[in-house]
DNA sequence: TATTAGTCTCTTTTT
DNA sequence: GAGACTAATA
C-alpha cells in the first residue's frame, strides 16, 4: 500500500498512527500528546489509516470531550481520506463520533426497551437537576432545618461527585465537602428521594447517562452486545475522564484490543467534576501485557520562549509522564505586565489587541483567557466602549436566561408530561397560578396514562382564566410537524413574556433565535436532547453573536479554551486568588490543578503571550466587610526565580497632557486687571 | 393562596 | 448581584 501520505508526520506521530496495524484489532495504545504536538492531527490520521485499510466507519467509536471537538475530528478524517482515496466517506459516515454523554444517551435510548427505560425520557441539565433536587429537598422538610441545610447546587455537586468518582458519600463529604459532613444521614435520604423522583418522572440527568450505561455494562451479555458494535474505540482527552467513564471503557474492550486513548496528564483540569488523572497514569497497567505508550513531545505551536516559560510552570507538578516540550520556533519572550488596577488591565489589553491588529493580526487570531467567567467584566465594558467586537465562551449561557428556559420548559413538558421540573415552571407561567396550584395539578395528573389529556380535563385553578385553557389546549400540539411546534409554543408564551419582563423586546429576539436553531433539527426530541448535551457555548458582546465572516476577538475561560490555539494570547488576573482561585487552594491536589490550568492557558499561544498582573482589586463579594480594595500578589506559580523567563514590565495609562505638563507659570490676574486702568 | 418586599448567605471551572 | 427563605399584604 502506498503510505506516502503519512510522510508529513514526524517519527513519533507516525508510530502512533501505525501502531498495531499488522494485527487485527490492534493491542491497546496510550498516546501521551503534549500541548500543540499535533494530537488532533495524529488521531485523525490514525482513524483515516484504519479507514484506508478498509475498516468500516460505522464500526469506529470516537469519543471526545466536547461535541465541537468531535465534529472537528470527523472533518479532518474526511479531509485526509478524501485526499488519499480521491473520495471521502462523508463526515456522517463516522456515525459514532461524540461525547461520552451523547453516545450514552443514544445507547440508552436505542436499547430503552430491553433495559427498562421509557424511550421518551428527557434529559435534565445541571440547572434542572438542581431544581428537582430542590423539590425533593422541600418535600423532605430539609429547607426548614435548625441550621441551614446545603443549597440545591451543593447537594447536586455532592451527589454528582459520589456518582462520577464511584465513592461512598461519607468519603466524598470528608474529602471535598467537610462543611456538610454533619448532614450525611439527611443527604442520603435526599439522594434516595432524588433518584426515585427522576425515575417516576422519566428523566435522566447528565450523570445518569454515564451511570446507567456503566450499570448495564455490568451485565456480561449486554456488554458483549454493545462492545461488539465497534472494532475500534478511540478516546480523546483521556486525562479528563472520571472513574465511571474508565469503567465503561474497560467494559467495552476488556482486553484492550482496538482501544486507543490520547491525552496529556499535564493538561488535566477537570478534577472538579471527578475526572482523575489516575485513569491515564494507570491505563498501561490495566492490560496484560501492558498497553504501549507513545509520547509526542515535539511542539509545533509555540515559540521556544513561550514553551520555556510554560515548562517552568509545570516543572513543579508531582506525578506525571515526564516530557518537556521542545520546538525549533523562535520568538520573543512572553511578557509579564503589572498594572495598578483591573481597569488599567482592561485598557492595556484592549490597546494590545488593537496594536496587534494594526500589525495585521486579525482579532480572531487573538484570545483573552481567564480563570473565571466574571473576571472579564471590566474588559467587556472596555471592548464595548471602544467598539471592538468579541465573542465570549464559558460562563453564563444563552440557555440560562429565564425566557429561554420558559420556552424550553414548555417543549419539554409537552414531550414528557411527567417531568415535574418542567411542568412546575410551565404552569406557574399562567397568571394566578403559583406553587400550590401548580403542584396540585401535577399531583392530579402524575398517575394518569395520558397526563396531558388529564390536565385538559382538570378544572382550571381558581384565579386562572383563559390563559390556562389556552395552555392546556396548546400543550399536546407542540411537537407535531416540527418546527411548527416551537412557533406555537412561542405564540402562547408571547403575552406572558410581555407581562413578566420589562425588556420583552430584547428577549423576544432570543426566542426568535431559538426558533431558528430549532428549525435545523428533524424533531422535538432531537432538538431538546442536543441542546441539553451541547448547548450553544458562545455569547456575543453586542447585539447577538457576530456573523461568521466578521472579525471578532475571542474571550474564553481557560477551561473552554482547551484544545485551541491563537497567535496571541492574553491572560487576565495572573494573581493569587484568581490563579490559583481562592476557592481551589484547599488541598495540594487542587493547587496542582490550578497550576495545570495556567499551563494550559500559556500553551495556547503560538507567537505572543502576555500575562496581566493587576495589583489592586476592588472586591464587592464579601459583604461582611463591605466593598473595598485588596492588594493582590503575583501568582505563586510564577515565583521570583522564574521571572527571567519573561519580559517583566509595568504599564500605566498615559496621563492626559494637561496633567503632566509642568505647572503653568503663576499669573496675577488681579494685578493685570488693575493695570488695565493704571 | 398568590404575590411582593425585605433580609440573609454565598459566590469557579462543564458534559 | 443573585438565589433562598420569611413576613406582610392583596
Amino acid at each position: 500500500m502506498d503510505l506516502a501520505w503519512l510522510d508529513k508526520l514526524n517519527d513519533r506521530q507516525r508510530q502512533a498512527v501505525e501502531f498495531g496495524m499488522g494485527s487485527e484489532p490492534a493491542p491497546p495504545l496510550l498516546v501521551i500528546a503534549g500541548a500543540g504536538s499535533g494530537k488532533t492531527s495524529t488521531l485523525a490520521h490514525r482513524v483515516a489509516h484504519l479507514l484506508v485499510k478498509g475498516a468500516d466507519p460505522r464500526r469506529i467509536l470516537l469519543m471526545t470531550f466536547s461535541r465541537r471537538a468531535a465534529v472537528e475530528l470527523a472533518r479532518r478524517v474526511e479531509r485526509i481520506t478524501a485526499q488519499v482515496l480521491g473520495q471521502g466517506y462523508g463526515a456522517e459516515a463516522l456515525a459514532w463520533a461524540g461525547t461520552f454523554h451523547g453516545i450514552g444517551a443514544r445507547i440508552l435510548r436505542e436499547n430503552a426497551a430491553s433495559i427498562g427505560l421509557n424511550p421518551d425520557f428527557t434529559i435534565h441539565d445541571r440547572e434542572d437537576s438542581a431544581d428537582l433536587m430542590n423539590l425533593v429537598r422541600h418535600g423532605l422538610g430539609l429547607s426548614k432545618t435548625e441550621s441551614r441545610f446545603p443549597a440545591k447546587g451543593t447537594c447536586l455537586a455532592i451527589y454528582s461527585r459520589c456518582v462520577n468518582a464511584g465513592e461512598p458519600l461519607a468519603q466524598t463529604l470528608s474529602d471535598h465537602f467537610p462543611w456538610c459532613a454533619a448532614w450525611e444521614a439527611e443527604l442520603k435520604r435526599l439522594f434516595a428521594g432524588y433518584v426515585a423522583a427522576k425515575q417516576a418522572q422519566n428523566v435522566l440527568d447528565y450523570d445518569d447517562l454515564l451511570l446507567a450505561w456503566a450499570q448495564v455494562m455490568d451485565e456480561p451479555g449486554f456488554a458483549a452486545h454493545i462492545g461488539a458494535l465497534w472494532d475500534h474505540v478511540l478516546i480523546d482527552e483521556y486525562q479528563d475522564t472520571n472513574r465511571l467513564q474508565a469503567r465503561i471503557l474497560l467494559a467495552l474492550k476488556p482486553d484492550g484490543r482496538g482501544l486507543t486513548v490520547v491525552g496529556d496528564d499535564a493538561q488535566a483540569i477537570y478534577a472538579f467534576r471527578a475526572a482523575t488523572v489516575r485513569n491515564i497514569l494507570d491505563f498501561p497497567a490495566a492490560f496484560a501485557p501492558p498497553a504501549a505508550v507513545v509520547t509526542l513531545d515535539r511542539n509545533y505551536r509555540s515559540t521556544q520562549a513561550i514553551l520555556a516559560a510554560a515548562n517552568r510552570v509545570i516543572e513543579g507538578a508531582a506525578e506525571r509522564f515526564t516530557k518537556d516540550l521542545w520546538t525549533d520556533r523562535t520568538g520573543e519572550k512572553p511578557r509579564l505586565v503589572t498594572l495598578s488596577t483591573e481597569a488599567d488591565q482592561a485598557r492595556f489589553f484592549v490597546d494590545e489587541v488593537l496594536a496587534n491588529r494594526e500589525e495585521g493580526m486579525r482579532l480572531k487570531d487573538q484570545a483573552v483567557l481567564f480563570r473565571t467567567s466574571s473576571h472579564s467584566g471590566q474588559l467587556e465594558v472596555e471592548l464595548t466602549r471602544r467598539n471592538v467586537p468579541f465573542v465570549k465562551f464559558g460562563g453564563l449561557k444563552f440557555l440560562d436566561s429565564a425566557h429561554v428556559k420558559d420556552l424550553l420548559a414548555l417543549l419539554r413538558f409537552a414531550q414528557n408530561p411527567r417531568d415535574r421540573v418542567a411542568g412546575f415552571r410551565v404552569l406557574q407561567l399562567v397568571p394566578g397560578v403559583g406553587p400550590v396550584a401548580a403542584g396540585r395539578a401535577l399531583d392530579a395528573i402524575a398517575a394518569e396514562v395520558d397526563p396531558l389529556e388529564a390536565l385538559a380535563a382538570l378544572p382550571p385553578p381558581p384565579r386562572s382564566g383563559a390563559e390556562w385553557t389556552g395552555l392546556v389546549a396548546a400543550l399536546p400540539r407542540l411537537g407535531k410537524d416540527w418546527p411548527a411546534g416551537i412557533a406555537r409554543a412561542r405564540a402562547w408564551y408571547e403575552p406572558q413574556l410581555e407581562r413578566l419582563h420589562e425588556d420583552a423586546e430584547f428577549r423576544r429576539a432570543d426566542l426568535l433565535q431559538l426558533e431558528q436553531i430549532a428549525a435545523g433539527y428533524p424533531s422535538r426530541e432531537r432538538f431538546l436532547t442536543d441542546l441539553t448535551l451541547d448547548p450553544p457555548e458562545a455569547t456575543g458582546g453586542q447585539a447577538g453573536v457576530p456573523l461568521k465572516d466578521e472579525d471578532y476577538l475571542i474571550l474564553s475561560t481557560i477551561h473552554s479554551a482547551k484544545g485551541q490555539e491563537w497567535r496571541a494570547v492574553h491572560v487576565l488576573n495572573v494573581v493569587d486568588g484568581c490563579i490559583p482561585s481562592d476557592l481551589g487552594t484547599g488541598t495540594s491536589a487542587e493547587i496542582e490543578e490550578e497550576r495545570r490550568l495556567l499551563y494550559v492557558a500559556m500553551t495556547r499561544a503560538k507567537d505572543r503571550l502576555t500575562l496581566g498582573v493587576p495589583l489592586r482589586f476592588y472586591v464587592t463579594q464579601q459583604s461582611r466587610h463591605g466593598d473595598r480594595h485588596v492588594h493582590a500578589m503575583r501568582s505563586r506559580f510564577l515565583p521570583r526565580e522564574m521571572l527571567d523567563a519573561f519580559d517583566v514590565m509595568h504599564w500605566a495609562p498615559p496621563v492626559a497632557a494637561s496633567c503632566i505638563a509642568s505647572p503653568p507659570p503663576k499669573i496675577d490676574v488681579a494685578a493685570k486687571m488693575r493695570d488695565m486702568w493704571g
